[in-house]
DNA sequence: CAGCTAGCCTGATTGC
DNA sequence: TGCAATCAGGCTAGCT
C-alpha cells in the first residue's frame, strides 16, 4: 500500500537509476495504465521517445519525471503499482502494463500493477508542479509546508480527523495505516470531530504523522506482501513496527487492551478502545 | 461550496 | 471440490 514513504522510497531509486537517460521507446501493454491521454497510448508512447529524464520529483503519492522535451511523466501507483528495473531479457511480469527501454541499452523500466488502480500520463507542465496534481497538498516532510496553516485548516474543517489526514488537498502522502498509526501515538479516536480539536493537540497530531512518516521511510516504507516494493523488487520492513494497523485483537502496545477493527467507508480503522476511545458525541447533527 | 461515497480493479481468502 | 462472496484501498467523478 504505497503511502509517502513507499512513494519516495520508489523516488529515490527512480532518481538514481533513470535520472539522466534517454528513453528509446515505449511499449503499452494495457490502455487502463495510461490516464487522461485522450491521444491515445500510441501518441503517448510517441510524446516520449527520444527524450531524457532530467529529474524525479514526488508531490504526495504522485510522482513526476520532468523530460529535456518539456513534458513531464505523471505517475501514481495506486495501490499494487511497481516501477522496477529490469534486464531487457528479464521475463515478462504476469502485470506488465507499460515498458521503457532506453537509448544507453541498460535496464528497462517497467510499470506493473495488478489492479490497475495506478498509471501513468504525461503533462505539459515539465519541471514545474504539473497542473494535473496543481491541488495536491504539500506532504509534512516538504520543507515548504506551514504547520500553522494545516493546524487552522485542520480545524476549520468539519468532518472527522481521519477522514482530514486522508484528504490529499489538506496533508499529503498519508493513508490509511499512517493515519492508523498517527492517531494511535495522539491517543486521538478518528471518529473526532475537528473542529473541536485544540491547536496544541493538531500540533501534536502533525507531530507524530511526521514522525511515523520518517521512521517507515527510514525501514524503507510498510508492505504485508509482494504488492509494495522498492524499484529492485524488496519490500520494506516498517510493518514489524506498526503498533495498531492489521493488529486486531492483538494487545496495544501501551495498555495491553485488545486492539479494535471498525468499520470505515468501506476499509477498516484500528485503534486502542482504551488510548483512543470514541468520542461522546457523534459529529454534528443532521438537522 | 464542502462533504461524502460509489466505483474502479484483481487475486487471495473465506464461506457455503 | 467448486463457485461465490468478501476484502484490500487511493483517487476521482458526481451527488447531496
Amino acid at each position: 500500500m504505497p503511502e509517502l514513504p513507499e512513494v519516495e522510497t520508489v523516488r529515490q531509486g527512480l532518481a538514481k537509476w533513470v535520472t539522466g537517460r534517454r528513453i528509446a521507446s515505449v511499449e503499452v501493454r494495457h490502455p487502463r495504465a495510461i490516464r487522461r491521454h485522450l491521444p491515445g497510448a500510441d501518441h503517448f508512447a510517441a510524446v516520449l521517445a527520444g527524450h531524457t529524464v532530467i529529474d524525479v520529483c514526488r508531490r504526495g503519492k504522485y510522482l513526476w519525471l520532468p523530460l529535456d522535451s518539456g513534458d513531464a511523466i505523471i505517475g501514481h501507483l495506486g495501490m499494487s503499482g511497481q516501477l522496477l528495473f529490469q534486464p531487457g531479457d528479464a521475463p515478462d511480469e504476469a502485470h506488465l502494463r507499460i515498458r521503457f527501454r532506453f537509448a544507453d541499452g541498460g535496464p528497462e523500466l517497467r510499470f506493473v500493477d495488478q489492479r490497475t488502480f495506478g498509471g501513468l500520463s504525461v503533462s505539459p507542465g515539465g519541471a514545474e508542479l504539473p497542473a494535473e496534481i496543481a491541488h495536491i497538498a504539500r506532504d509534512p516532510m516538504d520543507p515548504l509546508f506551514s504547520d500553522a496553516d494545516f493546524v487552522a485548516n485542520l480545524r476549520r474543517k468539519h468532518t472527522e480527523v481521519k477522514r482530514a489526514l486522508l484528504d490529499q488537498t489538506l496533508i499529503s502522502g498519508v493513508g490509511n495505516i499512517y493515519a492508523d498509526e498517527a492517531l494511535w501515538r495522539s491517543k486521538l479516536h478518528g471518529a473526532r470531530p475537528t473542529d473541536a480539536i485544540t491547536k496544541p493537540a493538531a500540533a501534536r497530531l502533525l507531530g507524530h504523522v511526521r514522525e511515523v512518516l520518517s521512521e517507515a521511510l527510514v525501514a524503507g516504507g510498510t508492505s504485508f506482501d509482494a504488492l509494495y516494493v522498492n524499484v529492485n523488487g524488496e519490500s520494506g520492513y516498517f510493518d514489524r513496527s506498526l503498533n495498531v494497523y492489521g493488529r486486531e485483537g492483538e494487545p496495544c502496545n501501551r495498555c495491553g487492551t485488545p486492539i479494535r477493527r471498525e468499520a470505515f467507508m468501506n476499509r477498516s480503522s484500528f485503534s486502542c478502545p482504551r488510548c483512543q476511545p470514541r468520542p461522546r458525541r457523534p459529529v454534528r447533527a443532521t438537522s
